[in-house]
DNA sequence: GCCAACGTTGGC
DNA sequence: GCCAACGTTGGC
């Protein structure tokens, strides 16, 4: 299974996630996104989109630990997932060119753009590595 | 900074 | 349980 996590690059960028070497996913407070994180599985990859600044996707990221009570809150209806960065894209891939894409049409994040964390189907994955291969 | 989309809340 | 009001997110 692939994922889209999104982060606005003030807060959270792809640099920052590298020079940590792997972070935990919190602050989901959207009943569809944290269902998608408690779908998660170990080794699951996901792209990682910069929000706002950037609007593209600029790295792969994969899930090194499932879903477990969201430390940040006493609140036990969330939950974060543990992330580790995989590699940077070779080009990132923006917004507007998976708008541009036939094949992307359907995408969770073009469909339903505020959804903080979003499934990606194989097809769309494999369509978004070649777009960031200049294909 | 504006506004559309959408989720959540609360009054009835 | 409906729906209006409100808050938040994120693209532009």
């Amino acid at each position: 299974m692939h994922w889209i996590i999104k982060s606005e690059p003030h807060k959270y960028s792809w640099d920052q996630f590298v020079v940590d070497k792997q972070t935990f996913w919190d602050g989901v407070r959207n009943y569809q996104a944290r269902n998608n994180l408690k779908a998660m599985k170990k080794g699951d990859e996901l792209f990682f989109y910069h929000s706002n600044e950037g609007m593209e996707i600029v790295g792969i990221a994969k899930v090194i630990k499932t879903s477990y009570q969201d430390p940040t809150t006493d609140d036990e209806r969330w939950v974060a997932v543990d992330v580790k960065p995989v590699k940077k894209l070779k080009q990132p891939v923006t917004l507007a060119q998976m708008k541009a894409e036939k094949a992307l049409k359907d995408l969770a994040l073009i469909r339903q753009g505020r959804l903080s964390v979003s499934p990606v189907t194989d097809d769309e994955w494999e369509r978004i590595i070649e777009l960031s291969e200049g294909k």
